[in-house]
DNA sequence: GCTTGCCTTGACGTCGGCGTCAAGGCTTAC
DNA sequence: GTAAGCCTTGACGCCGACGTCAAGGCAAGC
């Protein structure tokens, strides 16, 4: 097939597919035309990369798992260095949501402090909750 | 005081204060060298910028605590657009909270998966995988 | 007078993952 | 033959909050 089948077949854009073989993840090969051209085992390796940059992960982070699966593994995870990047990206996002909690509850608390102090407001309508 | 004296009670550099000010944050008068110059009060501003900032604030959303101070209020939040934008915040904050534990679930069981599927690891010093 | 260290404006660089032209080639349908 | 719709490469744009460099002015100490 070809990019713009191939594309949509993983609902990105053919701007996507160069820009991932400009970083030397998705290789294609050239028909007559100079048309690049793809198969399914190619749609496998670019449904692996979306869903991983889907859950957060940066594109370089998928590498690991696209080589495994051109390795020939049965799934782009089935390699050790792909669980590594698992467990980074797990250290990474629970760092992340902490930060976000802390930040969070920083803001709540002062909303709260600020709403006490300005008597203004949506009436006395309800007392404690928002 | 100059700028970078401001900028190191700040703990913030030269430059961020050149861009705030571009930015029509944070103005500053000129001596007669042409030379910036700030007071305390630029100071207690550019603190409020900078606490916001630190809680994921974007600078345009520091705005109106910034024109809430220099309004003549006590406090950069004693001003109900900067109520507004603190609970935009919170909601911004808990959906992506939502969306990172989400994604964060989601790397978790599929590692959990795949270290099943691979035998190799801490223990067994190698017996499938190379 | 010369160096040092502050300051000025202007402008380009950074990071990630593409979007969006521009200019042109191939193929197919009419 | 010509318009439509695919494809090619190349290159600039974008977003946010600055970093960094360039070229030069001003003040102070020796």
């Amino acid at each position: 097939m070809r990019i713009g089948e191939l594309a949509e077949l993983a609902g990105t854009t053919t701007r996507t597919l160069r820009y991932y073989e400009s970083r030397g993840l998705l290789a294609a090969r050239r028909d007559e035309n100079g048309y690049r051209t793809y198969d399914e085992e190619d749609l496998r390796l670019l449904r692996q990369i979306r869903t991983l940059q889907d859950s957060g992960f940066e594109l370089e982070e998928t590498r690991p798992f696209v080589e495994c699966l051109r390795a020939g593994h049965p799934a782009g995870d089935a390699c050790p260095a792909s669980l590594d990047v698992y467990r980074r990206k797990l250290g990474e996002l629970d760092a992340l949501v902490e930060q976000l909690q802390a930040a969070r509850a920083r803001v709540a608390a002062r909303l709260l402090r600020a709403e006490a102090e300005l008597p203004g407001g949506p009436e006395p309508t309800c007392e404690l909750g928002g």
